[in-house]
DNA sequence: GTAGAAGGTGACATTAATGTCAGATTCAAG
DNA sequence: CTTGAATCTGACATTAATGTCACCTTCTAC
């Protein structure tokens, strides 16, 4: 097996984890004020981040993208069993996602008609004017 | 037929547009001066909506949900045959359309994904904690 | 050890739609 | 006319993640 001396584990820097995530580093000190991400640090001072933290942050975007604040990701975390996470959400919890969650349904309602909206206008506009005639 | 008198439209006052959209005022007096409705005024200087703007706004209020500004929704509505517009949309739209349409697909994902992680932690604390044993 | 790359911290700015408030004006019904 | 509800304008605030900058320290390869 590869990796099978000592804890087994290469720690990334921040810069490293901002290329492969394509998140910044400004956006990842962030996170880990908030209480999304943990790192070590260097005797220095320098954070080391878990490998496994490179899905996390894709992850992270996914919710914020989805409409999540930060509070409420560093809530749900704990109970992604995904990374980790052993915690069970309370019950006040789950009726905070669950509000999400409509919210997120709507929201792809909204998505979905907008994008047809747009391709109707892009279509309208090809036929108007084709590039290829 | 009914309303073939005069010209057959009753306008709509700002407060009865906010209720049956669930807009607020502020934000209308935002969209008008943003360009995204018109509205005639009374001598007195207040707005009267055309009855469209029902639809209108909440049109509106799904494309703002998908991500667009109001300057492209502004550049987006004279192109949309749905509320009279003739326009077409230029190559110079199209081609920022066709980013935002990406953006909007990248975004439906996030969503999705986003909204199964939620399934699964709500699920999660269902199993463990049950409302109805 | 030294130079340059990478990282740390803290502060200030931004964005863009929306909330809120104050004071003045208009509208509609008595 | 009067009165109360509705509206107008303009200003200021907010939110929350992210960008940017300055200045300093640490790391790494030579």
């Amino acid at each position: 097996m590869a990796g099978a001396e000592g804890d087994g584990e290469e720690p990334v820097r921040i810069g490293e984890l901002a290329r492969r995530t394509g998140v910044s580093e400004r956006s990842l000190r962030y996170y880990e004020k908030q209480g999304l991400l943990a790192a070590e640090r260097t005797a220095g001072g320098h954070r080391e981040f878990p490998e496994a933290c490179v899905d996390r942050v894709i992850r992270i975007q996914e919710l914020f993208a989805a409409g999540l604040c930060s509070a409420k990701i560093a809530q749900l975390l704990p109970c992604m069993r995904e990374y980790g996470g052993s915690a069970t959400a309370s019950a006040a919890l789950v009726d905070d996602l669950a509000v999400e969650r409509s919210r997120i349904d709507a929201m792809i309602g909204d998505l979905l008609r907008s994008r047809e909206v747009l391709d109707e206008v892009i279509a309208e506009a090809r036929t108007d004017t084709p590039s290829t005639p």
